[in-house]
DNA sequence: CTGGTGCATGAATAGAATTCGTGGTTCGAG
DNA sequence: CTCGAACCACGAATTCTATTCATGCACCAG
């Protein structure tokens, strides 16, 4: 069945470079009779001698010279797939297929991917859109490599590495009654209409860190897929939103919409890389994350509050 | 040292193509735990995993991928090779490299090798022409694969095919008093100057054959390289020449020589094919000598004998 | 003829790959 | 929820195989 193997090929590009079996095998470290009997062996299955051996240097046959040609184009293939393997087992390479649960975070992570592919450019990159709904099972699976979140479950086997924190506002149009005050209280929505991302409650900050534990239940829920166009509906007063600070930036500057943070603090979440812990050490993700910080901290300067590495 | 091997591959590529160990180990005939311990072991050596397991079908990682790739780009030319050896295994091909005793064979030999690359174009064709000297040692040894000879040495290990058998003439001018006489005797050449190849004597067949069993020395005698220019020697009456019939007939249509047979009966070399004996039965060197003969059976009807197979 | 060099070979050994037996996990059906 | 089936992992035993050791043979130069 599996006639050749790599030590014959490599057995016979050591005694082509040396013309006999004596310095051969000292080549590829084995005694002169191993060679002998691997070669003899190799010729029994093969049913043809590969090389005449009462020469110096030996002289290969038609076979024995084809076998060469085999080995010619395997051993180079070979010896790289080494060395590209090497790499992946000392981190300097590998595969990040992303999601994020954060609706908005295209915004900054496509100008990080972007950076990051100068310096990494053999790491098979990707954002995947199918794992949504349940990114973690899918990063402990293997399915994915790195999910961008907000909230950093104690989950076995996953490591949370910080990107940036940021302030979560609320946005009201410019002639809105909550504009006269400095900050937002949770009763003050009660008779509000919120407008949001179409997802789940617990994954919105206005909820989970604000609404929900003082016990308010807004008048109204409303659903819109994109950013501007939640913020077209509450600039024309046909309701409030929460997003984050950056996110609501440029329609700030344009003054669209007026901000107010939640209660007196402000809300402020982080938002983490979470990776497979036996890929944070890595230098190819550790590298990956340190960049999308750094991307970050330029491109969100004043905005958001990154701790660089 | 020697990471990688053929067996590793294989078992990837049937882990790809059937999803689960348990059928790929079936596909590689060994037992589900052989194969377990085969990848665990390379996993280990390479220091990082290759697929993940807990998902059917199995998903590999890019280490494991990358092994893939190298899989498809080396057992291909794996198999290739391997077929190409049970040609030669097979005797379907091989190399035929070539030394001709004989000084004016190219005539038949170069269309006998056109012929034969049609049919066999994978084999290695060749004709020496440093082994002039000492044919035999070189052949034994297998820097040659074929010497065409007229003398069938007995010696151990080399085969003797017969090509064809061919009349040595003596050539004379046309005016020459030897004309008029039916055929030659030994001793008529006693005063003449015999121009012939320069070779030992003993491979001339008008010495080993004719003159020196009858104890007859020439005149004198000289050397000519070329055929062509032995026959104008001889046409100018400079001399007398031995040569095939074949290789007079194109001069001998042009009535530029007479030719006599050596002897009532003449005399009758005939030209073989030596080969190695272990060679003597592969059908891309018995298909040589076939083609050989036919060829000569053609070009050289009614001049030659050939027996064919 | 002799010593040196290179290769071959049988037997012994060290080292591998493979199998056996078993247990754990997952998943779907009852 | 339990059960059985399918799949994989793993330690120990076993079987195979590659390698070494020790030796012999052939060839060649001095």
């Amino acid at each position: 069945m599996s006639q050749i193997e790599i030590r014959h090929l490599r057995t016979l590009v050591a005694l082509r470079e040396t013309g006999s079996l004596v310095e051969a095998s000292e080549r590829v470290f084995l005694t002169q009779s191993a060679l002998s009997h691997q070669i003899k062996e190799l010729e029994g299955r093969l049913g043809c001698s590969l090389f005449l051996r009462k020469t110096r240097p030996v002289r290969f046959t038609s076979a024995g010279n084809r076998l060469l040609e085999l080995a010619d184009e395997v051993l180079p293939r070979l010896h790289k797939a080494e060395h590209d393997l090497d790499r992946f087992a000392g981190g300097q390479t590998g595969r990040i297929i992303m999601a994020i649960e954060c609706h908005s975070c295209f915004e900054w992570l496509l100008p990080a991917i972007d950076a990051y592919r100068n310096e990494w450019n053999d790491v098979e990159l990707d954002i995947s859109s199918g794992f949504h709904f349940a990114p973690f099972p899918a990063l402990a699976k293997g399915d994915l490599d790195l999910v961008i979140t907000a909230d950093p479950l104690d989950e076995p086997g996953i490591a949370y590495f910080p990107i940036f924190s940021y302030e979560a506002q609320l946005a009201v149009a410019k002639n809105h009654p909550l504009v006269e005050k400095p900050w937002v209280e949770p009763k003050d929505l009660a008779d509000e209409i919120v407008i949001t991302y179409p997802v789940d409650r617990e994954r919105l900050d206005l909820f989970s860190g604000f609404l929900e534990p003082a016990g308010v239940e807004p008048a109204r829920v409303r659903h819109a897929e994109l950013t501007t166009m939640i913020v077209q509906l509450v600039a024309s007063g046909r309701g409030v939103t929460c997003l984050p600070n950056w996110a609501l930036h440029e329609y700030l500057q344009n003054d669209y919409v007026v901000v107010r943070s939640l209660g007196e603090e402000g809300i402020w979440p982080t938002l983490y890389a979470a990776v497979r812990i036996d890929q944070g050490d890595a230098p190819f993700m550790k590298a990956f994350i340190e960049v999308a910080k750094q991307v970050c901290f330029d491109n969100l300067r004043g905005i958001v509050t990154t701790e660089l590495g």
